[in-house]
DNA sequence: CTCAAACCTGATGGATCCAGTCGGAAATCA
DNA sequence: TGATTTCCGACTGGATCCATCAGGTTTGAG
């Protein structure tokens, strides 16, 4: 570690590996205070934004996302706004974050069918990218919405 | 533009979220050769980089993080080069990313002490990333060198 | 019908960081 | 001494991504 004086440079989201990008960050941050205030009534993005203190503009472009894979439902015009479109405790967070930040691939040798590598077969090395990238799906799969909208109570882990 | 492939240009990377940069890919491919070449004398790195077609200056400063974590040595001089510091069922590959490529955090509110996030225990969602943390590092420390180096046997994967 | 609120789309600039190069200094062996 | 190889710092070009803005479309309320 004798590189690692870190600077203090700003920059969030500079350091470190294996990092989602804001659009992860503030999709998520989205989605749990839609579950919070979500009572019936589509709740407006402006509102969202304010409580969270996100950019707007930026944000609508994100929630996009969101709508196209049908986690949540839109309703336009006048009181419209955002709406769940499943219950909170059937939404996986890997079904966020996927379509948020698109597939989750560790190293380029995984893309799309595994073409990209010729040397499938006898690398040995792609089952350890293989194996984190299971384990990156299931730790965000192990969540549901409910489990981070409820604020106060602690989070029951299954398994270890 | 930017059409020109030739002399065997890299650019990849470019899809997929939780990704690591070559920095961990090359280090990798670095590593396993190495373990198969290291027969007790010193392995010359113009000689690593011929055999896995990669940068030669560029992986020199790569492996300089391999050697400040003690993970390789290294010999100067003429006949020189680098051999593992330790026998490689004994290098978990956890530590070969985290010397390439910093520490793994997927999200910026758990960088250093967790003090860049005010919310610190009013927030839910950091429990999410927590989780996703120890997935990615357990899955790492799961596999050793040694594991990778044996090229035929396929590997044993324990649960799942 | 008219108006306003909200959603939707596309284009654009700026900062950051990665990947790769280059040249030279220090160290070791013959 | 001279050849070989690591080591170190600086530099650059390019890609990616965050963020914003403007304009258009749809819908509901009065």
């Amino acid at each position: 570690m004798s590189g690692g004086e870190e600077s203090g440079t700003r920059g969030l989201h500079g350091t470190g590996a294996v990092a989602f990008s804001t659009r992860g960050e503030y999709g998520v941050r989205f989605m749990v205070a839609l579950a919070r205030m979500d009572h019936g009534n589509p709740v407006s993005l402006t509102e969202i934004a304010e409580v969270e203190d996100l950019p707007r503009a930026y944000l609508e472009q994100i929630v996009g996302s969101l709508r196209d894979a049908g986690i949540v439902d839109s309703a336009r015009g006048a009181h419209g706004g955002y709406r769940l479109a499943r219950p909170a405790n059937e939404v996986r967070m890997g079904d966020v974050l996927r379509a948020l930040e698109g597939p989750i691939v560790p190293m380029a040798c995984l893309e799309g069918d595994g073409s990209a590598c010729s040397k499938t077969g006898s690398c040995s090395v792609v089952q350890l990218w293989s194996r984190v990238r299971d384990s990156v799906s299931e730790a965000l799969d192990s969540f549901t919405l409910a489990d981070l909208a409820v604020p106060g109570a602690p989070i029951t882990l299954k398994g270890r």
